[in-house]
DNA sequence: TCAAAAGTGTTTCTTTTACACCCATGC
DNA sequence: GCATGGGTGTAAAAGAAACACTTTTGA
């Protein structure tokens, strides 16, 4: 395989996926091989393919699933992104081909992807560069190769910036949950409490949410109702967005 | 020259630049030489630049002006951007040297930037393959190459979307301005009518203007007060934002 | 003196906030 | 029975929307 005839020149996409699962906001990374790093899951772009493509593509290699909402958040062109040291030890330790040296060695500028998927659906598989591929918490990131750390922080700004923008649970959550569960998802991603209470009353005055005949049994407490997305009145707020200030 | 030595390969970058002028938002344009179209100012990445010092680059070589306000908005990534009819033109119009035929039929994907500048402080300047730099009002906006009312249409979207999260008006209006001034200018981006009583209320409690003792006269009427922006605060807000939903 | 823009204030309505109380379930 | 989470409601405060009146200015 020849990089430079397939790929086009220094370009990259990177994915940070992000899962909900055990009220934790969890992100799939992959454990390089030989390496004590981990790395956002990534590729090249073929010189025929659309950018977005190429993410989708990466995407759906690395969890098995397809149609996931994923969403271009930010351009990493820093000339100083990678270093010579970095790629010495990528073929030191025969991550990569001494021949696909002069690839790995370009300056490569990266289109970070934030990908919203439902935690349960996700098979993860590693890449060729990688030995595990493995949710992680956000709140206990191990080291990362590169400026993987800061494309993981930049999305989520990204997704806190959405979440004021408009809706976002659909993507992350089964189709049938309970409003706790939708209120633990936002407080997550906030990174702070919101009162049970108003939480639920805003929510349903958006108009966005069927609440279904059903209860969620088997808890240790009373049984709460189930709610799913109303696909139309979602995507409409998806477009248009909550109020605005103005 | 040799492109090829000095560029990063299939990387440019877009700068749409805001101006506001005679109560209507404008946008920098070049006419190209040899052609009835318009392009949004843009240029290439050298191999050793940041992605951001391009497009700070291009937009002071249009402007001269420096220290400009300047936001990374999207990568337009499609694989058919451009084609190979668009590299025939302009090569027939000697716009680009022959010789430089193969780096323009490279694919190319760009980067877009919106600034927002002050337009009195602009003298626009035409660059190598264009005969005319000039603001142009986005309601009319001429016949542009390639996808560049798209990447308007785009950077438009980012500039409402940046006015609902915090303060704009800075970095578009002078020094010294007033209530009038910068509620045309919201409800130039905006493209709606604001009451304006209760504009110049919401606006004043969030804290970042300073009324100045002087008036602005000279006017058909009423001289009204004239404000500037509090640095201080104006810099909190733009980081913090407004209020939030959540 | 009059039209048009600007300064200032008030009333009303809506939304947000901060709570309280009762219900269901497993231990 | 009681601790815990869940369902529902309400009073008070804050904020947004709609609107009226007065002042200043150039023509």
């Amino acid at each position: 395989m020849d990089y430079f005839e397939l790929y086009h020149p220094g370009l990259s996409v990177d994915c940070v996926i992000f899962g909900f699962h055990d009220n934790e906001l969890k992100v799939l990374l992959l454990k390089m091989k030989n390496s004590k790093q981990w790395a956002v899951p990534g590729g090249f772009v073929k010189k025929q393919e659309d950018v977005d493509d190429a993410a989708i593509r990466v995407l759906k290699e690395r969890t098995n699933i397809e149609d996931i909402y994923l969403r271009q958040f930010h351009l990493f062109g820093q000339k100083n992104r990678s270093d010579d040291s970095y790629v010495d030890s990528l073929v030191q330790d025969h991550v990569i081909r001494e021949d696909m040296d002069s690839w790995f060695r370009q300056r490569f500028i990266t289109v970070g992807y934030f990908a919203l998927v439902e935690f349960s659906k996700v098979t993860p598989s590693p890449d060729q560069n990688s030995e595990r591929c493995e949710w992680v918490p956000l709140t206990n990131i191990p080291d990362l190769i590169l400026d993987h750390q800061e494309i993981i922080n930049e999305a989520l700004k990204a997704l806190r910036n959405k979440l004021r923008f408009g809706p976002v649970g659909k993507n992350l959550l089964p189709p049938k949950f309970t409003m706790t569960e939708l209120r633990t998802l936002y407080e997550t991603i906030l990174g702070e409490e919101l009162d049970r209470r108003n939480f639920q009353r805003k929510m349903l005055s958006f108009g966005i949410l069927d609440k279904l005949d059903e209860t969620r049994k088997g808890g240790a407490h009373k049984a709460p109702f189930l709610y799913s997305f109303n696909e139309e009145k979602y995507n409409q707020k998806l477009i248009k967005g909550f109020d605005t200030i103005w």
